[in-house]
DNA sequence: CGAGGATATGTCAGTTCTGACATCGACACA
DNA sequence: TGTGTCGATGTCAGAACTGACATATCCTCG
């Protein structure tokens, strides 16, 4: 799997809402760079309103806080599968996570 | 991540017909089995419908053709990070995953 | 009967991901 | 001020995944 090593950064100015410039992501990366957003974001959204703290999500996940930590910033080192773990830890069904990834906001150039 | 052996038995026994006995998945589990198994499906069946063998789905991922295969068989050694990208190489928008997943049949014992 | 194409399966060394741990800052409340 | 909870970030050894390769099976043409 590429490397890139951009994403978090990027994925931050993104969720912080200031221009993000992706502008060396292929569509491809782009869509699947947008997709992991998508559901980083559908898992933190979905610990709040249960009311959660990372550490009692990690525990669920048997994994850590930090780890969780991580998964909500998209960070680089954090597989979709692992974030689609969490979201079936969290009651997501796969029709849940299926709009989460039609939600996902586009990061076309 | 938690190793589950008898995925790809079941996962044949489901995709030939058979009666597959996901006995004792949890329901998180089954959530997480069951999409993969409709993103491999789906990777399947956009590659045939492009008239693409696997070793030129393969060229275009920068992967092998074995790794389709075993993409295809839903092989537990197959990350979801991997199908989604054979799926973007092959054109799909966030909302076709999107569409893919939901598609996926339910693995509920 | 070959030969060639497509797909399936097993293996393995190198790379990536993971849980755990340590640490830090922010915030709340006594 | 001190103590506790929560979340962010860095690191690392061990586990999981990956591309590549070898090989085998099935087809379908000659």
């Amino acid at each position: 799997m590429k490397r890139i090593k951009r994403a978090t950064l990027e994925a931050h100015g993104w969720r912080l809402g200031t221009a993000a410039d992706f502008l060396d992501l292929t569509p491809e990366e782009a869509a699947f760079v947008g997709t992991k957003l998508a559901l980083s974001q559908s898992v933190r959204d979905r610990r709040i309103a249960q009311g959660l703290s990372q550490a009692a999500l990690a525990k669920r996940l048997t994994s850590s806080q930090s780890r969780v930590a991580k998964m909500e910033a998209a960070d680089p080192t954090v597989s979709v599968d692992l974030l689609l773990r969490a979201l079936f830890a969290l009651g997501a069904k796969p029709s849940d996570v299926a709009s989460a990834i039609r939600k996902g906001r586009s990061l076309a150039a």
